[in-house]
DNA sequence: ATGGCCTGATCTTCAGGA
């Protein structure tokens, strides 16, 4: 089976480029975050035509959240249960189906914006609750994975320069030890194989010829337990899909399971 | 081959992204 995460930010603006690659890649299940758009707006006939089920979790122009899959769609659950509000009302952060034996959340984590702010406690409650709410299947026998976008460089070895990230979000020790936290559950970081140089980085900013000069974060994760991370065969970083014109800023995750 | 931001709505300017 061949799992995947990728922020596409906005299903609208790549839904040409989201079809082509699903073909081209051969992805049975796809974990999706940042579609930003309304649930009525996703494109379930396009998917559907190419023999995709979707599972939705989206309210308009910001977040939104989905998995398709090719092998089944089952048992879902939308959004995150305890999650925290933000400006009184559940974002569309995260979404959960069994697909083909395998259970995944697809997640987007808040993003903090500055420690300062609102949105850095937010997100440091967001992964209380997340942890919460996967431990159960963390612990458990069936192969379960969370894929998304974190938000969070696991390491210093995950962002191109850490000067540059010092006092920035992403990169806390509070972030990392929420990182930790959800681990203990008894998740694995499967990280990919960069197809280019020397680090796996899975988001370069649009700005600053950052994709070329290989400035990248490795902010999108799939968190593994062990009956998933022993399934794992491989996993890589598609940075093809950064490559040229309507790209979005993070590549997608790739993991291949012997399930 | 990889190119000095992109997206959608509040729409010609802005918030949010990270």
């Amino acid at each position: 089976m061949r799992i995947a995460t990728w922020n596409v930010n906005s299903i609208g603006a790549r839904l040409p480029r989201l079809l082509a690659w699903l073909e081209s890649s051969g992805t049975d299940v796809l974990c999706l975050q940042e579609a930003k758009c309304t649930a009525e707006q996703f494109p379930t006939a396009e998917l559907r035509e190419l023999g995709y089920e979707a599972a939705v979790n989206a309210t308009g122009r910001w977040n939104g959240v989905a998995v398709l899959s090719r092998v089944g769609l089952d048992q879902v659950v939308t959004g995150l249960p305890g999650g925290p509000d933000y400006e009184g009302a559940q974002e569309p952060r995260a979404i959960s189906a069994t697909c083909g034996g395998v259970r995944v959340w697809s997640v987007y984590v808040p993003n903090g914006r500055d420690v300062e702010h609102d949105h850095y406690g937010y997100k440091l409650r967001w992964f209380e609750a997340l942890r919460d709410a996967v431990a159960a299947d963390a612990a458990g026998d069936l192969p379960f994975a969370v894929l998304g976008d974190y938000n969070v460089a696991p390491t210093d070895e995950d962002v191109y320069d850490p000067a540059v990230f010092e006092g920035l979000t992403h990169v806390t020790p509070a972030e990392r030890a929420a990182l930790a936290a959800l681990r203990d559950t008894g998740l694995s970081d499967v990280v990919p194989r960069p197809l280019k140089y020397d680090r796996p980085y899975t988001y370069w900013d649009y700005r600053q010829l950052c994709f070329p000069k290989n400035r990248g974060m490795r902010i999108d994760l799939v968190y593994g337990n062990a009956p998933f991370a022993s399934a794992v065969k491989d996993a890589y970083v598609d940075r093809e899909e950064r490559k040229g014109k309507g790209a979005s800023d993070h590549a997608p995750v790739v993991v291949d399971l012997d399930i």
